[in-house]
DNA sequence: CAGAATCCTGGGGGATACTG
DNA sequence: CAGTATCCCCCAGGATTCTG
């Protein structure tokens, strides 16, 4: 590892603290809905499809965000990745490839639950696909 | 691009829309306190130091759940990457060097505000670093 | 079909103050 | 120094209902 020189204080000086970052970009749906509009455009009623657990309001919101990002082209009911969406995509499976193959400790982690504050959570969800 | 054909209904059964995903992952600083651990462990105390904006309520909250995902860990007042979490750096590292690359395309679609609800939001922060 | 309007709730996360 | 304890506010995001 490195030197352990002391961390500047203006490390993150003026940064928007996630905020351009693409990790923690998007809303809850965002990175779903960027990977349905992977082959090509889809129309509203396609992308329910998929994401049928997503009520059609917070659908919309996740695309008008997307759309307000520049990673998504709404034209004629059509929803389509733009170039620069489209380039997003390369950092996010990295990303999705990283969890498949880490899944296990992931999991692990998740298992032997630190005294978290609101314990008992939610029963971890079962991978899928 | 694919071949189009229409979203099958169980692509995202079962998953946890962005839970273990690593996009999305952890809280609004937890990104940036991995990359203060990089060189290695660090006491509270230094880590405020670059993070002087983020209250020691929120850094510990934002540590402790980088600890219940795996990702650090703390030893004698020290906290560290774990494996697991050094790992995650790639992924990460991958999404900053994007976000680099693609800066002012990110920071023009921040400019022409699409008839956003909520309008006049922040004025954009200047890039840092 | 493709949303918009309305209502509601949890908890993320900031400010401030206090403690072992 | 290394956090806790309180208080509080905003808003993501879900349910439900309504409309062009």
């Amino acid at each position: 590892m490195g030197d352990r020189r002391p961390l500047p204080p203006d490390l993150f000086d003026e940064i928007c603290p996630s905020g351009l970052l693409p990790f923690r970009f998007g809303d809850k749906w965002a990175a779903l809905v960027m990977a349905c509009l992977e082959d090509g455009p889809r129309r509203f009623s396609e992308l329910r499809v998929p994401l049928s657990r997503v009520t059609p309001k917070v659908l919309t919101q996740s695309l008008r965000g997307l759309e307000r990002s520049g990673f998504v082209a709404r034209e004629a009911g059509e929803y389509a990745l733009t170039p620069l969406g489209r380039s997003l995509l390369e950092p996010l499976r990295a990303a999705c490839a990283w969890a498949e193959e880490h899944w296990d400790e992931l999991l692990d982690a998740q298992e032997r639950v630190i005294p978290s504050p609101r314990a008992a959570g939610h029963p971890p969800r079962p991978p899928a696909r």
